[in-house]
DNA sequence: TTATAAATGACAGCGGTGGTCAATTTGTAA
DNA sequence: TTACAAATTGACCACCGCTGTCATTTATAA
């Protein structure tokens, strides 16, 4: 039923150690017996005992994805990602859902890694931007990837894949600014999350560029949230001087926008145009459909997987890597933005 | 570094066989000896390692989570719930996104089972709902859960945890026969998910208990979406006898009718009362927030899997088993009902 | 032909479980 | 109290399926 190394090595012709040797692409194997081994492989689809490599081998067989997220599609999206990437290499991935905020989380998070003999670990948001969990990491020497907002490699961010917020809002706003819009509204998201200050310095950075001075009235403070957004544009069309175009930090207060909008009456996009970021399925329940950056997390995950890997294999060079991917999530236009009404 | 079943007995002054007697809560051992095992067990916070024990014995530690479902909150409070209850019993929590409309499903749930060595699986709709999943678990000897819509156990449904959409339907419907409602509308999800017709059917069953003959113009069919919920709003909202009160199969498409009525200008819930089913963070994103049942997902999917502990636990008896917990979601009245206008 | 490098294999674990059997402790009835 | 059965515990071995180490064989170059 089951078949092992030794049911390879019988049919090859060879030793166990040897199917070992192809099975983790060591070195001296002759190309003849590598090939003759990797016909006895797929002639019985063999696949390898994780357990038995993780008991055995000093290395090890699976990562971890530590999350705290309200967001559940971007968590989905990051764990289907994560999983490709490790079914591709063969490795195992470790979910550890956990509170962020809580007193413990460094020793938690060591804990985790050392009794489940991990490979490495994939950090999102919040923990990618907890200087002391990197620093617990890099104590007991664990290798970890972070994906963060940032839009520059720098030495500080090795073992980091970046997510280019500010590029993304720059060509957002771009985006707004074609249409003719002058008078354009910034509703943030939570301070904390430093994706939100790359965006809103994104935005700024657009309209400086076109001599445009961004207004304090029409920077909003916020958090990543429906009723959030709600309230900022209940306020922003509120103002005298209303704007005329709203970049929200995120689908879902941008939703919440479009939704205080239409209690005002306001008609979208003819009157308001209303931007989000994500492409969450949000972007994509709302009507009329959200203009927004799409942020290719699946990618993203994948990606970083990888570099774990690639660093974790023997051979490589190990700790700091130069490769810094960068991402930019990609403008989407959709039907909530139009030209600037006269 | 690391503390290993050596380190134990010696602490304890035992031997290793008595703490692996200990781990497995095997019969005889002293109630003294087993407490100074667990003593030492907690003072070096040992945890056994996974592997060893994965090779080595003849029981699996490890469950696996199959699905293939876009509403990612579920899945997510699915994931929760079954991680917790491994992490309480030690086991692994193996996942695994896929589609489930692939023909070879069948032929993959099988392969990861073997490959992965699962003591068992968790099976949410649609997989739960195949009979083709269950029969080749069945007859490869798999233990498994299904976690599905239903009111009443029966010898039919050994292996399930039974969501009783019907009584929670009935219960919703009566809260709003209660408000004085009596044209009632019902927005379908889709036809392949039982759960539909389960909440249909007890939305049915409170109408006709007062009385009311439901009319079937009021019941739309449709799927479980945002925008299914637009179109069958607007579909009902345009009929020359308007709906007082809606019925939506789900949270997102209740989302959805709100949004429509917002457009044809029908105040809610002064005009129109609107209901939905789940109690997802959908229902809170609204505004008004929404009237719902609160399905119990993560608890839900912790009794699933303790089910499975149970059952894989040795001196058990195996197989069938008697136990088929009831979850009736609760209903949740927030401020999207009213009393029917006059 | 011999020194040297490349390719391969033998073998000992990794950290537990499962089984067998003997030794020790405990409880119990006479 | 004693004897005896039963309950606990430990010692020991094989083994799960693979990797790490090192010795051995084979190919290659000098």
């Amino acid at each position: 039923m089951k078949v092992t190394i030794n049911d390879v090595a019988r049919l090859a012709g060879v030793s166990i150690k040897t199917v070992s040797r192809v099975m983790n692409n060591e070195p001296s194997v002759k190309k003849a017996t590598q090939e003759k081994v990797s016909a006895a492989i797929s002639e019985l689809n063999y696949q390898p005992n994780a357990a038995a490599r993780n008991l055995a081998g000093t290395r090890s067989y699976s990562i971890g994805y530590i999350y705290d997220n309200p967001n559940a599609y971007y968590v989905i999206d990051m764990q289907r990602g994560l999983l490709e990437a490790c079914r591709k290499h063969g490795y195992e991935l470790l979910i550890h859902p956990t509170n962020a905020k809580s007193a413990q989380i460094v020793q938690e998070v060591i804990d985790l890694v050392q009794h489940a003999r991990l490979a490495g670990l994939v950090l999102t948001p919040p923990f990618s931007e907890m200087p002391e969990i990197a620093e617990a990491l890099e104590r007991i020497g664990v290798d970890f990837v972070r994906i963060i907002s940032g839009s520059t490699p720098s030495p500080k961010l090795t073992n980091c894949v970046l997510v280019d917020d500010f590029t993304a809002a720059f060509k957002i706003t771009n985006h707004l600014l074609e249409l003719g819009h002058t008078d354009i509204a910034f509703l943030c998201g939570d301070e904390e999350h430093s994706s939100s200050g790359e965006r809103l310095a994104g935005f700024k950075a657009a309209l400086t560029k076109r001599g445009i001075t961004p207004n304090p009235k029409y920077i909003v403070p916020g958090s990543y949230s429906f009723e959030s957004g709600v309230k900022g544009a209940k306020y922003l069309l509120e103002l005298v001087h209303k704007p005329t175009a709203i970049f929200a930090c995120n689908d879902e207060i941008a939703a919440g926008a479009l939704f205080s909008a239409r209690l005002s009456q306001v008609e979208i996009p003819q009157q308001l145009s209303i931007v989000g970021f994500e492409n969450s399925p949000f972007s994509r329940q709302t009507w009329p459909p959200l203009t927004t950056a799409h942020q290719p997390n699946s990618t993203i995950a994948m990606q970083a997987a990888e570099l774990l890997f690639r660093r974790s294999r023997p051979g490589q060079q190990q700790g700091i890597s130069a490769e810094q991917p960068v991402f930019i999530p990609e403008l989407l236009v959709r039907e909530s933005t139009a030209a600037c009404p006269a």
